[in-house]
DNA sequence: CTCGACTCCTGTTAGC
DNA sequence: TGCTAACAGGAGTCGA
């Protein structure tokens, strides 16, 4: 599923559109606009701006333009489409084939260029202005002082506090289990609880967790990944894994090595 | 304020 | 072969 890395990915294939102009906007479905927004807004206000620059927060990215900012979101299964290329080809959990019906919202461009969000699920979301102080600091930049806050601040499960974007920004499902099987901790131990040398332990794993499995192509790339399926057995020392939820998500976590 | 339970979306897949 | 039910997780809401 998109988390930061993808994100990312989408970022960056979407440059190509900085300094092109917003000629007609589709916007199929009321569902997907998110805010109060509607169709009949998006398509008053956006023909004829310019996009200026791209961003990212955490999972959100951010088109600026010379009117107002889009935000858009992914959700779980929400993929790019920039002027008829995908951004992505192998999106985990999503469906990969190139349906327009599922075609939520598009941009096309004066030149003829087009920038698409194709979502199967429907989880993700388009916003005119997005409130960006709802969110934490962006996962693979957070330094290490406010990290040790963000923890010590909850008595929540450790990977609930990961998961929650307006603590921290951009980690998934897939990333925080990764970044706990190679910090070997507990996703179960309440935030608060960590010690201070695991909470430096993990604040490194996290940041080589976001480069390495950017660098192999995605948060699905991950050494626990394959063994992330029922009765999957440790990459590191071979025990059974433990299937649990925590936070709401599906967790699978090393009972031996992960203390 | 915090935190957990619940809800939404629907394509894919396991299992009968 | 054809159907059903479980499953996936990001994000918002609500109540304790």
């Amino acid at each position: 599923m998109p988390e930061l890395l993808e994100i990312e990915t989408y970022r960056q294939a979407a440059e190509p559109v900085v300094g092109r102009r917003v000629d007609r906007v589709d916007a199929p479905d009321d569902w997907y606009l998110k805010g109060g927004l509607e169709a009949a807004e998006v398509t008053r206000v956006l023909p004829g701006v310019a996009i200026t620059g791209t961003g990212r927060i955490g999972k959100l990215m951010l088109l600026e333009t010379d009117g107002p900012t889009l935000g858009l979101r992914f959700g779980m299964t929400g993929r790019l489409i920039v002027n008829g290329d995908a951004a992505l080809s192998d999106l985990e959990y999503g469906s990969n084939r190139d349906n327009p019906a599922w075609d939520r919202f598009a941009l096309w461009f004066t030149d003829g260029g087009s920038l698409v969000m194709r979502d199967p699920r429907r989880l993700g979301g388009v916003e005119l202005d997005p409130d960006t102080t709802r969110l934490g600091p962006d996962a693979a930049s957070v330094t290490l002082k406010p990290f040790r806050e963000i923890l010590a601040t909850s008595s929540a499960p450790l990977k609930a506090r990961l998961m929650d974007q307006a603590r921290i920004a951009g980690l998934g499902n897939l990333l925080v289990d990764e970044s706990l099987f190679r910090a070997g901790i507990s996703p179960e131990r309440p935030a608060n609880s960590i010690r201070p040398d695991e909470v430096a332990q993990l604040h490194r794993s996290i940041r080589q967790t976001i480069t390495t499995l950017g660098r192999r192509g995605g948060s699905h790339t991950g050494d626990l990944q394959p063994a992330r399926v029922r009765g999957g057995l440790c990459p590191k020392d071979g025990e059974e894994l433990r299937r649990t939820e925590v936070g709401g998500r599906t967790t699978y976590w090393c009972p031996h090595h992960q203390a």
